[in-house]
DNA sequence: CGATCCCGCCACATT
DNA sequence: AATGTGGCGGGATCG
C-alpha cells in the first residue's frame, strides 16, 4: 500500500523514493523493487530539492538527497558498515536477486545498528559535551539527519529528549542550539525538585513505607499513598507561549515524558524505575483502565527516551525481579547529587547571561528557582510571547482554545493518574509491598472513590525549591496514617465505623505557585471559581477543576447525594498573563474514584454528604526558615507542628469569621471530619500545602472535633512555596445536592478552618466549604464566554480580608477579590473526563464568593467522552499585560 | 514468545 | 499549500 500511495502522493514520497534510486545507483543493485525506474525519473524532477537539500549536500558531500532515507541508508551504511565492519550480513538476500552483489548494500545493518541509541551516540559525538560558552553551536536537523543517514524523524526523537534536558534548545525551524551538558546538573536538579513535588512524596512514602511508616502508623499503607499528580514540569516548558502556541501538539509528550521519566529516577530512592511503572504513571488515559494499547504505546515511547538517556550515560538497562517476575527497568547512573547551585554559582558557565531571548528556552532551566519560574518558550524565535500570545489570544477566547485543551489535558492526566494510582494501588495491595526497593517506587496514588478531581492550575509554575523530605514525609505519613487508619474514626461518622473513605484518598498536588481552583463536581456541585490574581504573580489563571467525588457518597447510594451532578467546569482565570504565563503546568490532580468499599455509610446519600462540611485547615510548618517571606503572619505560624485553624464561616460571606486560628497542633487526634485540610508545609518541605478534603461529612459538622482521621478524603497537596504569593482558595463544596441548605445557608453549615501559614506561603488559602451548592447551573455549554459564568466572583470579603489578614503578599488576594476574573465559559462541549464517573461526592474548593452564588456554578455536562475537552472554563483576567 | 523498537504514516502546527 | 513536527502503532527483530 505504501508504495502505492507513494506513487500517488507524490511530493513527499517521491523524495524518498529517489533516494532509493540513488542508492541503487550507487552501486548496489537495487534492493528490491522494481520501483526504481520511476523513481529515477522522479529524481530529476525533484531536483530542486529543498533548499535544505543543498545545504545538506554541501554538508555531506555525499548525497544530494538528504532526507531520503534510503539513499542515506545506502550511503551511510556503507560507512557504518565499514566502520563496524561487520555485518555479515548477508542475510537479506532476499531480494537481491540477482546479483551478487552485494550484500553489502543490502545487508541490513541489522536493527541494532540502526538503533536510536546508537544514532544518538553518533549524534552526541558530533558535539562537545561542554562547549565553550561563547560559541553556540547550531544544529540543523536536516543536516544532521543526512549526515547520520537517517530520517529526520529519528532526529526529532533524539532532539526532543535532549531538549527536555536542555542539552539543546530549539531556536528556529529546523534549528537547534547545542548547549551541551553544562547545565545538565542544574536541569536535573530542577527536575528533581519538581519530581519531588510531584512524585517525591509518594516515592518516599513508598519507599519508606515499610520502614518508617509502619512503625509510625501501623502497617499497611499501601494504599494510602498519596499521589501526586503530575504536574507539569515546571521548568522548562514554557508556559507562556504555551498557552498559546506552545502547547502545541499534545504537549510534546515526548519532551514531557522524558522529563517525567527522569524525575522518577531522581526521586526514586533506588534509582531504578521499571518501565511498566513509569508507563503507568505517564499514561494519560483518562479512564481508569489504562488500556493496554495505550500502555503499550507509552512503553514504546519510553524505550525511545531510554535509548537516548542511555546514550547520554544517564541510565542503563537493568532488570528487576519482583515477585511477579522479571521486569525491564532502568537504573539511573547519572549524577545524583547536584550542587546546590542555584544558579549562578557554580560553575559552569552558565549559559551566561542571558540568553538571548531566543535561546531562552534553552537556558531556561537554569534560571530557575531564583527567578521563579520562567517559562521559556520554545519558539524563541518569536521573541517573546507576543507572537504567541497574540495569536493565542484570540484563540483563547474561543472555547476551544488551546488553552482549554491544555486544561483538558491536564484534567485528563490527572484523571489518568488517579486511575493509575488506583490501579496501582490495587495491585500493590495485592502484591504487597514487598519489594520495596524495586518496585514500587512510584506507585502512587490511591484513588479515591469515585470522585474525580480536577484541578486546573493556574499557570505558573514555579518550583519550589527546597525539598525537605523529611518533614514532608512525615507529613504524609501522618496524614496518611490517619487517613488510613482512622484510628479514631469515631470522629465522625463513620457509620460503619469505618471510615470508609479513608482508604483511598486522593491527594492532589498543586504546584505551588499557581492558584488553583478545585471544584468538585461530581454530583452536582461544582464549584468553580475563578480566581484571579492580579498580582503579578499570578497572573494567569489557572484553572483547575477538581471534582471530587465525595468519597463518601458512593456512587450508588448516593444517588441522592448528588444530584447528578454534572461535572464541573472549571474555569480558568486567566489572569493576565503577563510575562509569565506559563504555566503550563497543569496540574494534575488526582481523581479519586471510589474506594473500594466504600462505606457509604457516611454519607449517606442525601444529605449526608453534604451539607455539612467542615474544613479544617491544617497547617504544618516546618519551620523552615526558608519560608519566604513570610514573615509570619500573624498568628499562625506553625511551629513545626501542625496547626489547624478553623474557620468557620457563617453565612455571610461577608463577614466571615475571621477567625483563623485555631490551632491545634496535632490534629491528628481530633476527630472531626474535615472537609479539607490545608496543610502548610514548611518551607523545608517541599513546600507543599496540603489540603485534604474530606468531604463527606455528612452531616456532621462538627468542626472542631474532627480529627484527621477522618480525612479520608482526598487530599490536595499544594506546594506552597513557590507560590507563596498565590492565594489558594478552595471552596469545597460539598455539595450535596440535597443539601438542605441553600446557598446562603451553606455557610452555616460549613465551617472552615483556615489556616494560613505564615510561611512562605503567604498565600492565603481559603477554604470554603460549602455545604451545598447548587449544582446545577445551567449546564449549557454554550454560555457566552462573555458572560461570566459567575458573574461575580468576588471573593467574599471575608476572604479578602482574611487574606489581608494573613498576609497579603499575594497581590491577588489583595484587593481584588472581586472579580478579577472573568470566566469564560467555554463552550460547549467540552467534555470532561471527570464526569466520567460521577461521583457522588463532591468536594470542591470554591471561592467564597462563589459560594454565594450557586448559580454560578456550572456543571459540566458530562461528557464523558473524553477528557479532551475539559469543561473547564477559563477565567480571564481582565488585563493582560502582554508580557 | 515476550521484549525491543524501527519505520514511517499521517495529523497537526507552522510557514 | 507546503513543510515542519512529532504522535502513534504495526510489525519486524532481538534475545
Amino acid at each position: 500500500e505504501n508504495i502505492f500511495d507513494r506513487s500517488r502522493m507524490a511530493p513527499k514520497t517521491p523524495i524518498k523514493n529517489e533516494p532509493v534510486d540513488l542508492s541503487k545507483q550507487k552501486g548496489c543493485t537495487p534492493e528490491r523493487n522494481p520501483v526504481t525506474p520511476v523513481k529515477l525519473i522522479d529524481r530529476p524532477q525533484s531536483d530542486p530539492w529543498t533548499p535544505t537539500a543543498n545545504l545538506k549536500i554541501l554538508v555531506s558531500a555525499a548525497s544530494p538527497d538528504m532526507r531520503d532515507r534510503e539513499k542515506k541508508k545506502e550511503l551511510f551504511r556503507p560507512i557504518e558498515n565499514s566502520e563496524q565492519s561487520d555485518t555479515p550480513d548477508s542475510l537479506q538476500y532476499d531480494i537481491v536477486d540477482d546479483s551478487t552483489v552485494d550484500e553489502f548494500e543490502k545487508q541490513r545493518p541489522s536493527r541494532k545498528q540502526k538503533s536510536l541509541g546508537l544514532l544518538c551516540q553518533k549524534f552526541l559525538a558530533r558535539y562537545p559535551s561542554y562547549p565553550l560558552s561563547t560559541e553556540k553551536t547550531t544544529i540543523s536537523l536536516d543536516e544532521v539527519a543526512s549526515i547520520l543517514g537517517v530520517e529526520r524523524r529519528r532526529i526529532y526523537d533524539i532532539v526532543n529528549v535532549l531538549e527536555s534536558l536542555h542539552l539543546v534548545s530549539r531556536v528556529a525551524k529546523n534549528q537547534y542550539c547545542w548547549h551541551g551538558r553544562h547545565n545538565l546538573s542544574q536541569t536535573l536538579k530542577t527536575l528533581q525538585e519538581a519530581g519531588e513535588l510531584q512524585y517525591g512524596e509518594l516515592m518516599t512514602f513508598f519507599q519508606h513505607k515499610e520502614q518508617d511508616l509502619e512503625y509510625k502508623f501501623g502497617e499497611r499503607k499501601k494504599e494510602t499513598v498519596p499521589d501526586t499528580q503530575d504536574r507539569p514540569l515546571p521548568d522548562f516548558s514554557e508556559p507562556d507561549c504555551t498557552s498559546a502556541s506552545a502547547n502545541s501538539r499534545k504537549d510534546k509528550s515526548l519532551r514531557i515524558m522524558s522529563q517525567k521519566f527522569v524525575m522518577l529516577f531522581l526521586v526514586s530512592k533506588t534509582k531504578i524505575v521499571t518501565l511498566d511503572i513509569a508507563a503507568k504513571i505517564l499514561i494519560e488515559e483518562t479512564q481508569d483502565t489504562v488500556d493496554h494499547s495505550k500502555f503499550k504505546t507509552k512503553v514504546r515511547r519510553l524505550y525511545d527516551i531510554a535509548n537516548v538517556l542511555t546514550s547520554l550515560g544517564l541510565i542503563k538497562k537493568v532488570h528487576v525481579t519482583e515477585e511477579r517476575g522479571r521486569k525491564p527497568a532502568f537504573k539511573w547512573i547519572g549524577p545524583v547529587e547536584f550542587p546546590g547551585k542555584t544558579d549562578e554559582p557554580r560553575g559552569h558557565s552558565p549559559m551566561s547571561d542571558p540568553l538571548p531571548q531566543a535561546q531562552r528556552g534553552a537556558c531556561a532551566p537554569y534560571h530557575t528557582c531564583a527567578t521563579g519560574n520562567q517559562r521559556f518558550t520554545r519558539h524563541a524565535s518569536f521573541n517573546g510571547a507576543q507572537p504567541c500570545e497574540g495569536t493565542r489570544r484570540k484563540v483563547s477566547s474561543e472555547p476551544n482554545s488551546p488553552r482549554q485543551e491544555r486544561q483538558d489535558k491536564y484534567c485528563s492526566k490527572m484523571i489518568n493518574l488517579a486511575a493509575v494510582c488506583r490501579q496501582k494501588i490495587e495491585e500493590d495491595t495485592r502484591y504487597v509491598v514487598r519489594n520495596p526497593s524495586v518496585t514500587s517506587p512510584l506507585s502512587l496514588l490511591p484513588v479515591p472513590g469515585d470522585s474525580d478531581f480536577c484541578v486546573n492550575p493556574l499557570p505558573q509554575a514555579v518550583f519550589p525549591v527546597l525539598q525537605a523530605d523529611v518533614p514532608s514525609l512525615s507529613l504524609l505519613n501522618g496524614v496518611s496514617s490517619q487517613a488510613l487508619h482512622p484510628s479514631a474514626p469515631a470522629a465522625s461518622k463513620t457509620a460503619n465505623g469505618k471510615p470508609a473513605l479513608l482508604p483511598n484518598q486522593p491527594f492532589l498536588c498543586f504546584p505551588s505557585s499557581s492558584l488553583f481552583m478545585l471544584c468538585g463536581s461530581l454530583q452536582e456541585n461544582n464549584l468553580r471559581e475563578p480566581l484571579s490574581t492580579t498580582g503579578e504573580v499570578g497572573n494567569r489563571n489557572a484553572e483547575i477543576q477538581a471534582a471530587v467525588p465525595p468519597a463518601a457518597c458512593q456512587k450508588r447510594s448516593s444517588h441522592k447525594c448528588t444530584s447528578p451532578s454534572a461535572p464541573v467546569d472549571d474555569e480558568e482565570p486567566a489572569a493576565k498573563k503577563q510575562t509569565m504565563e506559563q504555566r503550563d503546568v497543569p496540574l494534575s490532580l488526582v481523581v479519586p474514584k471510589k474506594p473500594f468499599e466504600s462505606p457509604k455509610a457516611e454519607f449517606t446519600p442525601g444529605s449526608g454528604c453534604t451539607s455539612a462540611v467542615h474544613l479544617e485547615a491544617f497547617h504544618l510548618d516546618l519551620a523552615s526558615p526558608a519560608a519566604p517571606e513570610g514573615a509570619d503572619k500573624e498568628s499562625t505560624k506553625p511551629s513545626d507542628s501542625q496547626e489547624q485553624e478553623k474557620w468557620s464561616q457563617n453565612k455571610d460571606p461577608d463577614e466571615p469569621s475571621p477567625g483563623k486560628e485555631h490551632i491545634s497542633t496535632e490534629n491528628a487526634n481530633q476527630p472531626f471530619l474535615p472537609q479539607y485540610l490545608y496543610v502548610q508545609p514548611t518551607a523545608g518541605l517541599s513546600s507543599f500545602n496540603f489540603l485534604f478534603s474530606a468531604n463527606q461529612a455528612p452531616g456532621a459538622i462538627s468542626l472542631a472535633a474532627s480529627q484527621l482521621p477522618s480525612l479520608s478524603v482526598p487530599c490536595v497537596v499544594v506546594p506552597s512555596a513557590a507560590l507563596a504569593s498565590f492565594p489558594v482558595v478552595c471552596s469545597p463544596a460539598v455539595t450535596s445536592p440535597l443539601s438542605p441548605v441553600p446557598d446562603g445557608s451553606f455557610s452555616a453549615a460549613a465551617s472552615m478552618n483556615f489556616s494560613m501559614s505564615s510561611l512562605a506561603s503567604t498565600t492565603p488559602v481559603f477554604i470554603g466549604t460549602t455545604a451545598v451548592v447548587t449544582p446545577k447551573v445551567s449546564p449549557t455549554p454554550s454560555v457566552d464566554p462573555q458572560q461570566p459564568a459567575h458573574p461575580t466572583l468576588h471573593l467574599s470579603p471575608v476572604l479578602a480580608r482574611s487574606c489581608g489578614a494573613v498576609k497579603l503578599d499575594s497581590p491577588m488576594c489583595m484587593g481584588q477579590p472581586v472579580t478579577l476574573l472573568k470566566l469564560q465559559q467555554p463552550s460547549s462541549t467540552p467534555l470532561t473526563p471527570k464526569s466520567i464517573r460521577p461521583a457522588r461526592h463532591e468536594a470542591f474548593f470554591k471561592t467564597p464568593g462563589s459560594l454565594g452564588d450557586p448559580v454560578a456554578w456550572k456543571k459540566n455536562e458530562g461528557n464523558q467522552t473524553r477528557n479532551a475537552s475539559s469543561v473547564q472554563r477559563r477565567l480571564e483576567i481582565s488585563s493582560t499585560s502582554p508580557d
